[in-house]
DNA sequence: GTGAAAGCGCTAACAC
DNA sequence: GTGTTAGCGCTTTCAC
């Protein structure tokens, strides 16, 4: 029972005809070949008995191709990644690749390492996501003639396909606006946008589709009301106590870019009488299912994974990995009061 | 610049020496062949010139060994799995292994046909985690001579490393015990348990503990403090509201088994005047970060990702995998109220 | 100190 | 309809 790999050999000698034969039959060439049908269920029949694996290192060899497709993410432990993860190996496994992630911990030296590890494994295609050096990996990829394509944040060497951050944003914003029922956008009365880092990809989409909706709104809008702090908590927490003190109070509605500096808006609201929060419409740059939970309403831009993929399958699937395109996938708006 | 994929006979012609004498120069074994350092480094530049990338099949299938190593989980998707991958990955290049991660999505067939996938690469060894038919992959893996084991879910055929989950269940119904203020056992004044499969590993463990520490502070306990009901939200949310209208109020201590029930019962929550959540001792078995945001304070057991996955490579170093042994490991007690 | 040669398990072109 | 053969890129034993 144990330890008993066999190779086409055994079962050719077993069967009384040749390897090739057999490597014919059981990886479903045979009937291009011509092969018998009985000699074809006579061996499959050994082969189930012996139960044969095939050996991919060696026909990968020969044949030059692996059958496996990667994709590259910062951390596994993540909602939207792991997300990601779990959509690539559905799309994957449809077209019979067999799908491999790997995080890099937005390490670029890591980085870097596991794509040429990947690659020496002789995968067929690589999905560069949330990478640090996209155009890094594309030089390497091209070296090695891989297709690949970046997701999340784009680079310029190979097709990207990211978050329509303007559009989320401006949606996003819309709402607010109309909820929170903005007059003079002046002092309380105006929306306010915390968190995120300046000049970094998905804020300055943000940035622009936040100030692009308010200036559509009110013909302008003032510098006091960004607040670009970073995405650390602890920072949005100073930064919403620094307004609300500036305000003698909290704004009609308020823009939060990304989960973490939410943890911190939430700390302070903690501190705060609850009555309080429902005079503010609040509103967050990405999901997270914990956010329904809340005292408060939340509107929240849950990025599109789904279509992230598909999108990057169907570059696949065309074969239009070489342009440097950025397609742009828009997300959707999510309430708190929708899932309770 | 484009697809120059080069092998040590380009670098071999180019050095002027053999085949043989570049594969040991550029795998490392070139000391031992006592190459003149001269010849190695005039290779490796080479080598580098070119940016040669070892073939992984052709070297697995010359070494009949592959550097893999896999784990298999029911779902990305998901705090535990997505922390047991990251963890997987570091301990797994710690030691020189290549990690592969695949979910099977809680699917008999799909675990059995990426188990045999991954054994077709020739994988060295995997990690067995949640699967629905531990046994079965056993069988795969033995007739294949690949070291494995269990996790999260224990099997009989291989080693497994679970949680503990008797000791974290009794830890946190001391605590609930003694945050409550429990005197008599009985109505309102009693621990209530809510939630779980019956008969399934988990579950059983915990309500052992939970009986077990329950009767050995008062001699007994009643069959109407437990609530196996299931893991399903709703149910548990009609759980809650049963035993809230028979007690005439909610009780002063509760154990929920799992988040998703804890969803359920959030949601209870969240119709009742917020007076009357100070007046019970919440408890959670399973961690989730959104709950320290909640507006009660929850206790909550959190298993040891880290624990586990050292255990598991423990085994591993020790060539340790032969055995069917399960392996306990205390998950640890954390409170919301710690977070804030 | 290094080259030559065999072979890992499989596939595919070419026989017949 | 099926056997034979060469070879994918690499490692390793045996020469010398």
């Amino acid at each position: 029972m144990t330890n008993s790999k066999s190779t086409i050999y055994d079962i050719a000698e077993l069967s009384g005809s040749s390897a090739g034969t057999v490597s014919a039959v059981l990886n479903g060439t045979w009937k291009k070949r011509r092969i018998k049908a009985d000699t074809a269920e006579q061996i499959q029949k050994i082969a189930d008995k012996l139960k044969y694996n095939v050996n991919r290192q060696a026909s990968g060899l020969r044949k030059s191709r692996s059958g496996l497709i990667a994709m590259i993410i910062p951390i596994h432990d993540n909602r939207f990644f792991s997300s990601m993860s779990q959509t690539f190996e559905r799309y994957a496994r449809e077209r019979n690749l067999h799908p491999i992630v790997a995080s890099t911990l937005r390490d670029p030296a890591l980085e870097v390492q596991t794509v040429k590890t990947l690659l020496s494994y002789q995968i067929e295609y690589l999905f560069v996501t949330g990478a640090t050096k996209p155009d890094e990996v594309s030089k390497i990829c091209k070296h090695h003639g891989v297709s690949h394509l970046n997701l999340d944040l784009p680079g310029t060497k190979a097709p990207s396909v990211v978050s329509d951050n303007f559009w989320g944003a401006q949606k996003l914003t819309e709402e607010l606006l109309s909820k929170a029922n903005i007059r003079k956008n002046k002092g309380r009365d105006a929306l306010y946008f915390l968190g995120g880092v300046e000049n970094e990809y998905a804020t300055n989409g943000r940035i622009r589709g936040f100030k692009d909706t308010v200036v559509n709104a009110f013909g302008s809008i003032q510098s006091t009301q960004m607040d670009v702090c970073g995405y650390d908590s602890e920072l949005a927490k100073a930064a919403i106590e620094k307004l609300y003190e500036k305000l003698g109070g909290l704004p009609k509605g308020l823009f939060i870019n990304s989960t973490q500096p939410l943890e911190g808006v939430v700390r302070f609201l903690k501190t705060l009488p609850s009555k309080e929060l429902t005079q503010c419409a609040f509103g967050c740059y990405d999901w997270d299912p914990f956010a329904s939970f809340l005292s408060f309403p939340l509107l929240m831009v849950k990025q599109n994974t789904e279509a992230l993929m598909q999108k990057a399958f169907e570059l696949i699937d065309k074969g239009d990995m070489n342009g440097n395109k950025i397609f742009e996938i828009q997300p959707s708006l999510v309430s708190s009061e929708d899932q309770a």
